[in-house]
DNA sequence: GTCTAATCGAGACGGTACGTCTCGTCTTCAC
DNA sequence: GTGAAGACGAGACGTACCGTCTCGATTAGAC
């Protein structure tokens, strides 16, 4: 979000629920029409908004579907579930099921497209969305060494690696499978992940002697 | 590809230097703009090509930036290096550094992105990107199976299954670190990443002692 | 013309001076192109204004070039030069003027050609170029009347029938002349073309006895 | 009609057929489409002919309608009906029946309005279509001669005028009422002319009494 | 209560790309 | 050499959105 009525300021205010309607109206674009067909002047018209009111507040199509997309995983959670196998189990679901929409499927891997060729964009995605998910596995592990179902990290920095790599691995697995397999990611595939997830971070190195 | 000059016919045949001109130049407007700015009268202009040509051959922009892609995958090989662990090493790395082409970047999440919603599309990305690299993950497993580093498959079924899930979290992983992540999958990322996956798949499910 | 800024209308005004530019600069272009190389593009160009703006003002090529020609008519009058037969002389040679000018010449007869095949555009052409000739040939004879040249018309519908016959008589010859014939309607053959037509309206019938 | 099969020549032969299902193919697309919308690979499939064929004939649009419209004319007779009044009436009545047709309507004003800016088509249209009025007008003033209703001329230069004034005149009034009055040239209407143009011309030229 | 200034709706504006159409030419094979 | 078939480069078509602008009408807080 990025509109603020700047507090100390004359002339009239902002009207706070466009926000909203916007915001609403693109998701519900997105699930008619998909990102490509969508247009700002339609979402403009849905809301019941000048276009101008719209241009006012967004750069442009690219961060007003970042914003609208964004609010979908505001409702990912970590709720204990009594171990790290059930807490993963958990939370991929979540995500895949916020993935399973059609506005979602339809505008994040769009925007993550035009990403690659615009870094404020790319930053507003990690900012927005990312950074969210990234929390969620910080999270799990702290929890997960609470009940010693993992060692405490001596290393931060190899700590970090690891993090990033469950994420990319976690995010990418289930992203590929919904979008580019087009297969649901439901409860038996997710079992099936995270038992080879947890398999080979947790599993003793191999050794020589094999 | 789908222009084939249908043998027996009359009429002035297609010129066959014409796709070869046009998926380059397709390429190229994807380095330069990106998806989303690409237009198909630049990409003939490029080609040397009337608009007319274009269309006679491509459905539209996802069609033919589908096939100017598939072209970048073609190079895929699995080269013996000795062991499973080297064989996945050397396929995911050679799979990043197509992935790390801005045509690539640019064009693939892209047609991704539009394939959740025309399927005729998401199954011309199957049949041309995807079903490729499937087969290289097959043709590894039989490798290793060759060589005793796995063992035989005794259900098919579950055989599939593990191959779909293996897909992707490799593709889906390397993918998620380069677009998203916005960081490069290197070879010290694809050692840890190979790692815990080589783990995860062959370590032996911990016991109820745990 | 059809632009009107409906007075009490919320929204940016249309731009009055547009009009007057895209008039002129059809009528430039149908003396260096002709009608049927006249491309609207083009005419939006010259005009300095975008093609939607002159879609939004006028349906189609036939339309705008109609009222561009209409203008050249406006000109027309009747000057008062003693006689009927020298009142004839000065409006026929007026017309025939404007008829020799390369944009009248083009656009003219080519919307007419399309008029055979739309209602709505011979309606248009009727009310904005004829009217006014009509109106001309009517005033003609009123003032002839007054002078005494001519007689009093006692039959409503027999006036109407030969103020029609005068119109197509005239009109037909002179554009005729100009354009099929393709030679100048001068002021010889004005003169010998209202002798005959004089004579034609005026002569008594031949008696039985010839 | 500009196609000859060379007499001497080897190879195939021309299909001279095929000159004709083309210009019976023109006037069918100008009956259904107009000018404007009729084009010439239309009229090669509505002929069964390849469109090389069409252009090896002719070498455009508009030198194709002229020629089929001319066809049109070819059946202009002048029968003799016993008196110069009735002869005018007669063709008169002729050439309005062939301008009522929709294929000379939308055909001939389009290429008399293209001939403005094509010195070629312009005598093309004259040989071919108004030569033959041309003559019609001489052979009814050379009868009616015969039959003394009009003196012999006595001046070439002047019954030159003369003629060409008569056609300008007779042609341009027809055209002008059908096409542009868009009412119909019927039997009361010529009449109607045709007694003034004949006192126009025979009258006596009003005494000094005047 | 003005005054002031940013907001709102509406919609016209100059652009750009779209995907289609027709042009007139060219290339191939069959006769 | 002619003919049908159809691909080709060229370029106009009329439409749709873009992002900006100009309006008159609100709508607050500051005076």
């Amino acid at each position: 979000m990025q509109s603020r009525t700047p507090a100390g300021r004359t002339g009239r205010p902002r009207n706070a629920a466009a926000d909203t309607a916007i915001l609403a109206a693109t998701r519900e674009a997105l699930v008619e029409l998909g990102w490509s067909k969508l247009t700002l002047g339609d979402v403009a018209t849905r809301a019941g908004v000048a276009k101008t009111t719209l241009y006012r507040r967004w750069a442009g199509k690219n961060e007003l579907v970042v914003d609208a997309v964004a609010e979908l995983f505001d409702e990912l959670e970590l709720p204990d579930r009594g171990s790290l196998a059930a807490d993963i189990e958990g939370v991929v679901l979540q995500f895949a099921a916020i993935l399973a929409r059609p506005e979602a499927k339809s505008g994040l891997m769009a925007v993550v497209a035009e990403s690659t060729r615009d870094d404020a964009l790319r930053e507003r995605i990690r900012a927005s969305i990312v950074e969210r998910q990234i929390r969620l596995v910080l999270e799990g592990r702290e929890r997960a060494q609470c009940r010693g179902e993992l060692p405490p990290e001596p290393d931060p920095a190899e700590a970090a690696r690891t993090v990033d790599l469950i994420f990319d691995v976690v995010a990418g697995a289930v992203v590929h499978r919904t979008l580019v397999s087009g297969k649901p990611a439901d409860e038996d595939w997710v079992r099936g992940f995270t038992r080879v997830l947890l398999l080979g971070l947790t599993a003793a190195e191999p050794t020589a002697a094999e």
